[in-house]
DNA sequence: ATTTTATATCGTAATATTGCGATATAAAAT
DNA sequence: ATTTTATATCGCAATATTACGATATAAAAT
C-alpha cells in the first residue's frame, strides 16, 4: 500500500495529524518561531536566516498555508506571512485537550 | 536530495519536530487517545478496535515507542503500553511554551 | 512435547517528503 | 522598454513513510 488509511479514523484525528503534521519539521519550526517573535516574516529574509535554498523555503511556507497554519498577502514584491489566529486558536485548543485528557502517573507498565 | 538537514536547525527544533513527527498520524493519535482513556493497552485490542494489520499496529506503537513517547512492559504472553510521563511532560512543555509565545492578532497581513 | 496465543520483525510495493537547480511570474526601479 | 528584485512552480533524485502478508519468537495452555 503506502498510503495512509484515513477513511478508518475520525475526521478530529485526521485533522489533528494533518496539523501536526505541517508543524512536525525543524524548518517549519523554524519558520513559525520567527514569525511568532516578529508577528511577521518575508520569504528572503527566512532563505538568509534559515540556509536553505530559496525554492525550499518557498515550499515549506506553501505547506504550511496549504494547512492554514499561516496566511500571505503580496506587500508590493514581496509577501507577507503571518499566522493564521483561527487555525492557531483551534490547533492549540485540540492539544490542550488532547495532552489534558492524560491522568498522570497511575500504576501500570 | 530527499532528506532533512537537521545539522542547520538547533537541538531544540530537531527534538521537537521528532516528537510532533511521532504523534502526526491518526493511527497513532488514536492509539495514544486510547491509552489516556484507560492508561494501558494491548496491541491485540488495538488491532480489533483500529481496524489496521497486526504488523501495522505493532509498527505505529514501535515508532512511538522510539520517539519515547510511550513504554511498553512484557506481561506473560502480551505487552502493556503506556505514556512515558517524561516525555509526555517535555513536549506538553515545549508546545506549551511554543503556542503561548504567539501575541495575538496584531495588525499584519 | 506440542499447540495456542500475542507480538515483533522482514521484505516489499505504493506513495509521500525533502531539497534544490532551473525556470516562470510579476511588481518596482531604472 | 528593460532590468532588477522577490517569490512561486516545475522537474527530478534521494530518502522516508505507510501498510501488510509472511514468518519468527517466545510465553502459556494443553
Amino acid at each position: 500500500m503506502g498510503l495512509t488509511r484515513s477513511e478508518i479514523f475520525s475526521d478530529e484525528q485526521n485533522q489533528l495529524s494533518t496539523l501536526l503534521k505541517a508543524i512536525a519539521h525543524p524548518a517549519r519550526i523554524a519558520i513559525l518561531q520567527r514569525i511568532l517573535i516578529s508577528n511577521t516574516c518575508i520569504c528572503g529574509d527566512l532563505v538568509e536566516e534559515l540556509g536553505l535554498a530559496q525554492a525550499t523555503i518557498s515550499q515549506h511556507l506553501k505547506e504550511l498555508k496549504t494547512a492554514g497554519i499561516i496566511q500571505g498577502t503580496i506587500e508590493g514584491v514581496s509577501v507577507c506571512y503571518c499566522i493564521n489566529p483561527k487555525t492557531w486558536k483551534l490547533l492549540e485548543e485540540q492539544l490542550g485537550t488532547f495532552f489534558g485528557s492524560y491522568k498522570g502517573e497511575t500504576t501500570c507498565c
